[in-house]
DNA sequence: CGCACCACAATTTTT
DNA sequence: TTGTGGTGCG
């Protein structure tokens, strides 16, 4: 075989697979190509992101390495490359080299939606195939690896996952057991110090050590809460969202056969939303992808907004050089928007300083200019939107075509409200979820206390719910009682006429401990839907709902028939539909993944949650200073960054149109306050942007009078040291807002020292004017920065 | 023990 | 304005 031949078989191959991919853009077709070794693909909004990595998958699958390797097969004929160059029937079978199976390549997303929608497209492309494919987030491909071989790291395969309302309500039941104040000790921020500790790999040990050498008392507090809670976690064989990723990562690292079987398994690892990963997220790619480095990342610097949750943009900005000889592939063309809409991105975005830098361009039109209203408050604002939606309807839009994206959950009340009373169907994301009902989570805590009983938290929840007898003081006695014989509170409950001090309800608790154990031994033999029904009946918790025929008991009931639905559902879709597997599944469930593309609906969802989504008409409510940007970014460079790329990703999920809204004066907390246009409004150019704004208003002239307007650090400070050397005025004279009649509000000024009622001695650092009061923020010694309201907060303080 | 009412505090985004 | 958590009474 002669050297020419091969290197005419390879190009003859390489066009072929080539004429295959036809329908993607040059770049695009690069990062399908392109399939050995590292490859980041830096994927603008709305480039085709998701059809690169179908056809990627596609490629692999079909034609393995063949279009980037020099290989070719061992028995490569005349013949066969002739039947290349014509594209002849056995072309296909010709091209392909080392063809990968589906179980070869591992797809992580960030969503359980974003997941569904690669295997669903997959498997229209692939058939059942696609079946064997793991396209899956990371918890889950976790949860998957640690099913398997948990026993090494000291949890049982059928480990229970606490999602993050479960991990609350541990930490309070802690913060109880250690007699802490929860004001001193908010369970939130203890909850995100714990997180931030495990994705750094801080064990509550070197936590505590730390905080032993710094002597810092309030971190060795908090240490102490950690390592209770880690331990109280693995005691109930539980695990929480955090540790998932955190002991993959240790279970891949210690033991080199689990590492090499993975590594062996899996010869293709592709990530998804790779700006959004953490450190742990990274070193447990970093892990999977092991020695072949067979590692694609996909994602846009640009839209980056979940710093919060301990994303760091580092491990998108620095890939090329974690693996060297990384090839970068930019797709920037987009097909989702108008031109002036992909203008008006690019500005917004470009008053970024921290990014790798992308300029979207589409051959499109450039379209319908950008909308900005201008409204009188928050109630018209929505009425606006809802007027547009119905005149759109009118000429034969669908609901769905219409999204309202808005930056907090609070703010849909009033949108929910203009579309209800103008008869528009809706559906909304985010809020209270489905899975964080009361009633929801109860029937499932009696799921989880059937498969593992010692899971001491979800039966507490359950204990006396509904009512029967066992009251709180009873229950504290059985904790205390199981914490001093160092064994589950419901082996203490089905032996509870052993012990004295439970004499008086133990008859109520071997009671309903024997009914825990019944559904048990039902669940044995029994599917979980039948289990449902049967602790329905059994517990009677409907039955007590119906009692009271309120709306609100209405609603509960719907939404237990709704999880019965869920139940089903699953059971259709998974193949194992065992408790365990439910369970697990449930965990990790979030309400986007019910959204359905088609229902007939107006979309309403914080533009968060919008991320990957797309509309052909998008509103965004609240193009205001303090809302969007919010406060607590004013003045924070980094945090505004963050607030920009969310604008962003705001605008460019809108296809056709977009319209901004803002409200001249809006109620926040029972207080009418008058925002400034959002200085997000002001980065798009002129030329892009209708604005609609009633006559004789002017932001420009309010926002002289105004302090709701804070442009920068600088401006910030030069208002503050001048509020300073007035001499501590009032803050509602300084603000221009009548004092209060009975206000006994402080005078204060950024340095003033206070004396808070709970919080004891702090600094007062920052000052911001928000509505008709200030929020405060005070460093108290020890307990560290608290967020306050001067109105409110006036009354538990003093000055010093 | 359970329910109703009152007081207070708080404002972001969520896999 | 809203939600939550605590208290006091039946």
């Amino acid at each position: 075989m002669t050297e020419s031949f091969q290197e005419s078989y390879i190009k003859a191959r390489k066009a072929y697979i080539e004429s295959r991919f036809l329908h993607l853009n040059p770049m695009q077709r690069r990062a399908v190509m392109q399939t050995e070794g590292p490859v980041l693909v830096l994927a603008g909004a709305g480039s085709g992101k998701t059809t690169v990595l179908i056809n990627r998958i596609y490629n692999l699958l079909e034609y393995g390495c063949a279009t980037d390797s020099e290989e070719i097969p061992y028995n490569a004929s005349e013949e066969m490359l002739h039947e290349l160059i014509v594209h002849g029937e056995r072309a296909d079978e010709y091209a392909s080299l080392h063809p990968v199976f589906p179980w070869q390549i591992l797809a992580i997303t960030f969503t359980n939606k974003a997941a569904s929608e690669l295997k669903d497209r997959l498997k229209k492309l692939l058939g059942d195939e696609a079946d064997e494919l793991w396209a899956c987030t990371f918890h889950s491909a976790c949860v998957r690896i640690l099913r398997r071989d948990a026993d090494r790291i000291g949890y049982t395969g059928s480990f229970t996952i606490y999602d993050s309302a479960d991990s609350q309500s541990l930490i309070k039941r802690i913060l109880k057991d250690f007699n802490l104040d929860e004001k001193y000790y908010p369970p939130r921020t203890i909850i995100n110090m714990i997180s931030r500790a495990k994705d750094a790999r801080v064990t509550p040990d070197i936590y505590l050590q730390n905080a032993k050498s710094s002597f810092d008392q309030y971190r060795q507090k908090t240490g102490e809460i950690y390592k209770e809670y880690i331990h109280r976690l693995h005691m109930a064989d539980a695990m929480d969202f955090d540790d998932l990723l955190l002991n993959t990562v240790l279970l891949l690292e210690e033991f080199e056969d689990v590492r090499d079987y993975w590594q062996q398994r899996f010869r293709y690892v592709l990530i998804d939303e790779y700006q959004d990963t953490n450190l742990l997220q990274y070193q447990f790619s970093a892990l999977m992808a092991g020695r072949r480095n067979n590692i694609c990342v996909v994602g846009d610097d640009d839209q980056s907004i979940y710093k919060f949750r301990g994303a760091t943009i580092e491990n998108i900005l620095s890939f090329e050089k974690q693996y060297p000889g990384c090839r970068t592939i930019r797709l920037e063309q987009n097909y989702r928007s108008t031109g002036i809409i992909l203008d008006a991105a690019n500005a917004v975005i470009s008053n970024n300083t921290e990014r790798k830098g992308k300029k979207l361009w589409t051959d499109k039109e450039p379209g319908e200019k950008i909308i900005l209203t201008v409204a009188d408050n928050e109630r018209e604002e929505a009425q606006q939107i809802a007027s547009q939606i119905l005149a759109g309807y009118g000429k034969g839009k669908n609901w769905h075509d219409y999204a309202v994206l808005y930056r907090k959950n609070a703010q849909s009340n009033a949108i929910e409200f203009a579309l209800k009373r103008n008869g528009i169907p809706y559906r909304i994301f985010g809020g209270t979820r489905f899975f964080d009902r009361a009633e929801v989570k109860d029937i499932l805590a009696y799921m989880c206390v059937v498969a593992s009983p010692q899971d001491d938290l979800r039966l507490e929840r359950i204990i006396n719910v509904p009512p029967r007898g066992i009251g709180s003081k009873s229950v504290e006695a059985a904790i205390n009682v199981a914490a001093e014989n160092n064994c589950s509170l419901y082996e203490i409950l089905s032996t509870a006429d052993e012990y004295e001090e439970l004499s008086r309800s133990a008859m109520k608790m071997r009671q309903f401990s024997g009914m825990i154990r019944k559904f048990q031994l039902f669940s044995e033999v029994n599917s979980i839907d039948l289990l449902f029904d049967e602790i329905i009946e059994k517990t009677g918790y409907i039955h007590v709902l119906e009692e009271k025929n309120t709306i609100e008991n209405n609603t509960r009931i719907e939404n237990i028939r709704e999880l019965k639905s869920t139940i089903l559902n699953f059971m259709e879709e998974s193949d194992d539909a065992s408790l365990n597997a439910y369970l697990a599944n449930v965990a990790l469930y979030t309400d986007l993944d019910n959204y359905e593309r088609d229902a007939s609906a107006v979309t309403l969802m914080t533009m968060h949650a919008s991320k990957g989504l797309e509309f052909p008409h998008v509103f965004i409510a609240g193009m205001e200073e303090t809302i969007f940007p919010g406060i607590q970014a004013i003045g924070e460079s980094e945090e505004m960054e963050e607030e920009r790329r969310l604008c962003y990703v705001a605008i460019t999920r809108a296809m056709k149109t977009l319209e901004l809204l803002c409200a001249k004066e809006r109620m926040i907390f029972g207080r009418t306050v008058a925002n400034k246009v959002s200085r997000f409004v002001e980065e798009i150019p002129e030329e892009d942007i209708t604005k609609n704004i009633p006559k004789g208003y002017s932001w420009r002239e309010r926002c002289e009078n105004s302090y709701q307007y804070i442009k920068n650090e600088k401006e910030y400070d030069i208002f503050y040291s001048t509020k300073r050397s007035a001499n501590h005025y009032s803050a509602f004279s300084i603000s221009g807002v009548k004092q209060n009649s009975d206000s006994e509000t402080l005078i204060l000024a950024v340095g003033d020292r206070v004396k808070h009622r709970s919080f004891q001695e702090g600094v007062v650092t920052k000052m911001t004017p928000m509505g008709n009061d200030f929020l405060l923020e005070i460093d108290f010694s020890g307990i560290g920065s608290k967020k306050l309201m001067l109105r409110a907060a006036s009354r538990y303080m003093e000055k010093i």
